[in-house]
DNA sequence: AGCACGCCGACT
DNA sequence: GTCGGCGTGCTC
């Protein structure tokens, strides 16, 4: 991550020009108000207006119970609560109050999604001290006074604050610039030959300058940029699909959209999947802009994040580069979205609040009139739909290079190839890797298995042991020496003997996991330097990142990655992908198992000879002729996507049919099951509406931390009202005791 | 989400 | 008798 530094030049007053379009309602006091507060009541409350009143959008404090909570004044009240009851707002928070089309994209996602409003409330007040003012700290002047005598040490302090003009420093800041005790900056005070000033701690974001020059476009991107940047200028919402692959360069085109958009005085968004929020890339956009815009991930800190949320309601960050939650960032006015990636799954939230970013996006953009770019190399099939359809624009980008710089794909038949038992590395790749690694180039190796080994059998009766947990069966993991439930995280330590037969020392590993690759790789090449990319090696992302870098700098011979490694890192010196196993995936019942491998692959693959050396992608598969890997090896994309297309129209299933999960959960099976069949039974809305309703089955992991699942799925055509349906249905559910619901629309997972 | 209210088992 | 378990229900 790069630091900003704390030194912001001192900006008053919003960067943006002030935006007049509405006024909000104003009620004065004691007026009745109906008031969203961020508990989980899913109404609003009536309140009586504070002193001096109110306006529609305001943050403000209410009493609820015996607590004081965080909420919004929503508009009038409904008036059907007691009067005599009703209390006051305590007090409008000092923070930018909340837009009308900010409350309006709030409901519309509550509706979409099916969740309560108040969770999205939540999800769009997730920055600390919001109820408190706006924190303040002491920066130093120049004062009018001369100091009574002038020393060395006063002189280097002086000069320091003449050379810095406009720049703010706590006194500690400057002592240090100038090389000097603090003691001597105090004394300055007392002269007044230097005056402390309070000022807010969050400062604006420093500005970023669309007419620094940009990296020179070929033609096409040149296109590209020039019908992105006409599309901000019309002011008006649309959205563009913006495809590219690896290396052609879409990065630097949707800056360009970024430019235009600045130009006008807009904000915009950069979303991106977590992983791929890198020191790099915040360099990337530095380049282009003179300054780093605001960042905005999970692994930020409070005070961060504070400033970004204070700032993007006051206009004084221009652009946020953030993770999925960034679009719930109280922007003053939004003139652009770009979703990096756009396919990437983590767009989807499965937790909690289930929404799909990407999709939130769009929605958003259309309710503030701004525009979407969805980038990606592999469009997801929705998006790709879309597109054909002519609901949105789309623009191709042609590789920089030519299409020379495409690795060269093959697939490695592994039917024909007799390998050592517990051995994933063919003859082939392994003689590819000989060749890099005498060249000084990098190697990397695809397994989307974490751990040692996927399962742990018994060779006596051929038992798998399994999470005492959860019904999924439990991974090795030798860095750690103990088995791991990937479902619920419980460990245990690898058996001796077999908890089933009791048979002594017949536990086998079986099966290739990401450490276990390295062992072998290791074995193979005794002298290269090994990393293990795996999300369960790391404390956090940032120590993931930090060693991503390391390895794009070349601290590495081979790389071994589980799905992080497909998530648009630069690795300049690597020139060799191989896929251990090409077929996971391709087998299952989830609908989008075929999307997501072509993906993988062809990212995995874009991987390969980024830079100026040409690349070699090998895919190891036992069934090389399966259409998705035929796919991608003959580089046709648009067949495999119309293929693709035409299988989910004849199913029915999105994008050209309606989905929904719904998972009951509790630690009583029975109870789950009675729920689940009572709202199979009582499907009446479901039926009016032509909705389909299969289970209640037990959910492909029927046990998660103790707690039985029981999934129903609903399927519709597409013209179908089924949140309208689905609300209806379950409005007379009254869930007892530990029983748990969760509604999922457009599911991606299916568990 | 909290927090109170309330209705049944094992203690002084 | 009463202390406290956490199921149920309310918060303008």
């Amino acid at each position: 991550m790069i630091s900003c530094g704390r030194r912001e030049t001192v900006r008053k007053g919003p960067v943006l020009a002030p935006n007049t379009a509405d006024t909000p309602e104003f009620f004065p006091e004691g007026a009745r108000v109906a008031v969203l507060t961020s508990q989980p009541l899913d109404r609003l409350l009536d309140y009586k207006a504070p002193a001096d009143g109110c306006f529609r959008g305001a943050f403000v404090e209410v009493p609820l119970g015996p607590r004081k909570v965080l909420g919004v004044i929503w508009g009038p009240g409904s008036g059907d609560f007691d009067l005599a009851k009703l209390r006051s707002v305590i007090r409008v928070l000092d923070v930018a109050p909340m837009r009308d089309e900010m409350r309006a994209f709030l409901s519309k996602a509550a509706d979409y999604t099916l969740t309560p409003l108040s969770a999205m409330l939540r999800l769009a007040t997730r920055a600390p001290g919001l109820s408190d003012p706006p924190s303040m700290r002491k920066i130093l002047r120049l004062g009018s006074a001369a100091p009574d005598r002038m020393t060395d040490a006063r002189q280097r302090v002086l000069a320091v604050m003449e050379e810095f003009g406009g720049m703010a420093f706590t006194p500690k800041e400057l002592a240090e610039m100038a090389g000097v005790t603090p003691s001597v900056v105090k004394g300055l005070v007392k002269q007044q030959a230097l005056i402390e000033v309070e000022t807010p701690r969050d400062t604006a974001y420093p500005h970023l300058d669309p007419e620094l020059p940009g990296k020179t476009l070929t033609a096409d991107q040149e296109a590209a940029a020039g019908a992105l940047a006409k599309a901000v200028d019309s002011g008006a919402y649309g959205t563009t699909l913006l495809k590219g692959v690896t290396g052609s360069g879409k990065t630097e085109v949707y800056l360009e959209a970024v430019a235009a958009c600045l130009r006008k005085g807009r904000q915009a968004l950069v979303l991106l999947p977590e992983i791929a929020l890198t020191a790099e890339f915040l360099k990337r956009v530095e380049a282009r802009f003179g300054a780093t815009p605001a960042e905005w991930h999970s692994g930020a800190t409070m005070t961060e994040r504070r400033r970004v949320w204070r700032m993007v309601g006051q206009g004084a960050a221009q652009l946020v580069i953030g993770a999925r939650s960034a679009l719930f960032l109280p922007y003053r006015d939004l003139g652009l979205i770009i979703v990096d990636e756009e396919h990437d799954t983590s767009y989807k939230q499965d937790e909690g609040v289930m929404y799909n970013a990407r999709d939130m996006a769009v929605l958003r953009a259309a309710m503030c009139s701004a525009q979407v770019v969805l980038a990606s190399a592999t469009p997801s099939l929705e998006t790709w739909a879309n597109a054909e359809a002519g609901k949105y624009k789309r623009l191709d980008l042609k590789s920089r290079f030519g299409a020379s710089v495409l690795p060269e794909m093959r697939a490695v038949d592994m039917r024909s190839k007799a390998l050592q038992p517990s051995t994933w590395i063919s003859p082939t790749l392994k003689e590819a890797m000989a060749e890099r690694l005498e060249r000084g180039e990098q190697s990397l190796l695809f397994l989307n298995r974490r751990g040692f080994a996927p399962v742990t059998i018994c060779r006596a009766c051929g038992t798998q042991v399994a999470c005492d947990n959860c019904d999924a069966r439990m991974v090795e993991h030798r860095f750690m020496k103990r088995l791991m439930c990937h479902q619920c995280g419980a460990t245990k330590p690898v058996p001796t003997e077999c908890p089933s037969c009791g048979v002594e020392g017949k536990m086998a590993p079986v099966g290739p996991g990401i450490e276990r690759l390295s062992e072998e790789a290791a074995g193979l090449f005794p002298d290269a330097r090994i990393a293990v990319l795996s999300s369960d090696l790391f404390g956090s992302a940032r120590a993931l990142k930090a060693r991503i870098e390391e390895i794009a700098a070349g601290e590495a011979d081979i790389i071994l990655g589980t799905q992080l490694v497909a998530k648009g890192h630069n690795f300049p010196l690597l020139t060799l992908v191989g896929v251990i196993d090409a077929d996971l995936g391709l087998q299952g019942s989830d609908l989008r198992a075929g999307e997501r491998t072509f993906q993988l692959m062809r990212q995995v693959a874009g991987r390969a000879g980024r830079a100026e050396r040409p690349g070699v992608a090998l895919m190891q598969s036992f069934q090389p002729e399966h259409p998705v890997i035929r796919a991608i090896l003959s580089g046709d994309e648009e067949e495999f996507w119309r293929a693709e297309a035409e299988q989910r129209r004849i199913a029915g299933v999105p994008p050209y049919g309606r989905m929904a999960g719904i998972v009951l959960s509790g630690t009583d099976l029975a109870q789950v099951f009675d729920l689940g069949n009572h709202l199979a039974r009582n499907n009446g809305p479901l039926m009016q509406a032509g909705a389909q309703l299969f289970g209640p089955a037990p959910a492909p992991i029927a046990r998660v931390r103790g707690r039985h699942r029981v999934r129903l799925l609903i399927k519709a055509d597409k013209g179908v009202a089924l949140q309208d349906a689905i609300s209806r249905w379950l409005a007379p559910v009254r869930l007892k005791g530990d029983l748990r619901l969760n509604v999922d629309i457009d599911p991606q997972n299916f568990f």
